[in-house]
DNA sequence: GCTTGACCTGGAGTGCACTCCAGGTGGGAG
DNA sequence: CTCCCACCTGGAGTGCACTCCAGGTCAAGC
C-alpha cells in the first residue's frame, strides 16, 4: 500500500491541474524548491508540495505574472518575519483580481446589450 | 475646422487605448477592412470604424482569441443572413465571460482566506 | 521655405508561459 | 528475463498578440 503522503508526478498532475511539463519548469525557475527525490532521482512530492502548487494555480489564475509568484515565493522561504510583506502582496493581488472582476462585468454588460440589438434586428 | 465625423489615428488611439500598432495589426490581420485613406494615404476613420474596434475591444478584454473575433468580423462582412450566428457567437463568448467571472471570484475567496491566515498567524 | 512631427510600409523582434523532444534510466508485471 | 511505462535531463520550439524598427512621405505652422 503506497504511503498516502508522498505524491508522484502523475498524482501531483492529477491533484493540481498542472501539467508535468509546467510542474517541472516551475522547478527550474524556482518556483518550486527541495523537492525530494526518490532512489532513483524521481520526484517524490509532499503534501505541502501539493498545498504550495495549489495556491500558485490560484495565483496564475487569476492572472499573478511568474516574476511576482517568485517574488511571493521567495517572501515564503525567507522565513516568518516576511509575513506582512506576503499579506501586502496578496492585497495588491486581490485588489487586481477585484478590479479584473468588476470589468468582466462591466464588458459582459456590453455584450448583452449587443446580443439584445441582434436579437432585435434579426 | 476638422470633420468630426472623421478620425485620425491618433484620435482613434485616443478614444479605443488601443495602440497605433495594434490597430494596424487589426487592419493587416483583416479585423479591420477598407479604412480610409487621404491623398497623402494616411488612415481617416469613421464612427463606424471606431465603434467596430470598441467592440473589439470588449471582445478582446474578456478573452476573446483574435481566431474568433476574425470569425466573428467575417460574419458582420458577410451581411445581415449571418446575424443569428453571431448572437450564438456572442452568447457562446457571453457563457465564457460568465465562467471566468464565476472562477474569479471563487478564487478571491481562496485569496482572501489564505490573507486572513497570514493575519492570524501574524 | 523649412522644420517638425504624424503618418506610412514591410518585416524583424519581443515577452510570456509554457510545451515538446531526443536520448536515457530504473522498476515492476507477466 | 524482458518488456513497458513512468520518469529523468537539457535545451530547442511553440503560440499568441503584439511591438519595434529603418527608412521614407507629406502637410501644416512659424
Amino acid at each position: 500500500m503506497a504511503d498516502v503522503s508522498v505524491y508522484t508526478p502523475a498524482e501531483v498532475v492529477e491533484e493540481t491541474g498542472f501539467s508535468i511539463d509546467t510542474i517541472r519548469y516551475y522547478e527550474k525557475i524556482g518556483l518550486l524548491v527541495d523537492i525530494d527525490r526518490n532512489a532513483a532521482g524521481q520526484r517524490r512530492f509532499t503534501p505541502e508540495d501539493v498545498g504550495w502548487l495549489g495556491l500558485l494555480k490560484c495565483l496564475r489564475d487569476t492572472g499573478m505574472p511568474i516574476a511576482e509568484m517568485l517574488r511571493f515565493a521567495e517572501l515564503v522561504r525567507a522565513g516568518e518575519h516576511t509575513v506582512a510583506d506576503r499579506v501586502a502582496l496578496l492585497e495588491e493581488h486581490d485588489r487586481r483580481v477585484k478590479a479584473q472582476i468588476a470589468g468582466l462585468v462591466e464588458r459582459q454588460r456590453y455584450i448583452k446589450s449587443k446580443i439584445s440589438y441582434y436579437r432585435s434586428v434579426r
